[in-house]
DNA sequence: TTATAAAATTAGAATCATTCTAAAATTAAA
DNA sequence: TTTAATTTTAGAATGATTCTAATTTTATAA
């Protein structure tokens, strides 16, 4: 799973050029669930890619979010992460350490009341904050 | 309802020293339903207060967010929005037009899973896109 | 192949909301 | 008052992201 030849059709199934900046970055996002920023993804691909720009790593991302094979996290003050996995799940970020951990969603109970019927919701964004384990068990 | 002295009243219980400037950013976001950023109340404000300057009114809604009189709404790319209306709600974005619209959210049924139960949350923004009532007519 | 067009990549400049800084003005305390 | 503490101010600094224009790479056609 996640090997370089199926996240390549994964790209191509979405119209994406499978250019090796796209692939590598695709897969360094299909691989970590620590949720990067662009500039972490440019330092670690940098070492692999000497002439990697960050306008590609910025580029790359810009065009994953809009063909929907990537999500942006926008839990951050000033910066935006990504998240490799597009299944349903809310974020949650901890208001002392800082950590940013995946929280599932209880489909069947999840339900938004929308007074105007016809709004059409095509994507959500959830976003918690509070204490993490750790920092709650500390306090 | 939301008249001066009771907006005054709403920053002093919070330990806020009700100075002009305060009240007069605070009285109008209690007053829209726009959501406006800190741009728009610095410009409104102006008029009233030419002396104001960019900086108080940031110092101002920094403030505000961390005493919870009001809260940020982090759903546009590059800046925050502000909300006077802390009661539980969602919010929408139009993904053609780009309207940002209140969504009331049905409490029973809205439940998040927490797998680690230790976590506590302490907060929670939730945001849509999606089409309004207009651009789903049209497309 | 070779020529040509199209797309991707690049370095670095530009943008722009927000934060910072240090001084001035205002308010509170003694 | 006098002094201290807080608020406000103008403008500079910050920094993630976007833009630009040139270069490189890839695809297409003859």
């Amino acid at each position: 799973m996640n090997n370089i030849n199926s996240l390549k059709l994964e790209i191509q199934n979405k119209k994406i050029k499978p250019s090796l900046i796209r692939i590598k970055i695709y897969e360094f996002l299909k691989n970590t669930k620590e949720h990067p920023d662009a500039e972490i993804i440019y330092q670690k691909l940098k070492k692999e890619i000497p002439t990697l720009s960050r306008a590609s790593v910025y580029n790359a991302l810009k065009l994953f979010v809009e063909k929907g094979i990537i999500k942006e996290i926008k839990i951050e003050k000033d910066l935006i992460r990504y998240d490799g996995d597009i299944l349903r799940h809310a974020h949650f970020k901890c208001k002392k350490c800082g950590i940013l951990i995946d929280i599932e969603i209880k489909e069947k109970n999840y339900e938004l009341m929308i007074k105007n019927k016809n709004i059409k919701i095509l994507e959500e964004q959830i976003y918690l904050f509070g204490l993490c384990d750790k920092c709650n068990k500390k306090s």
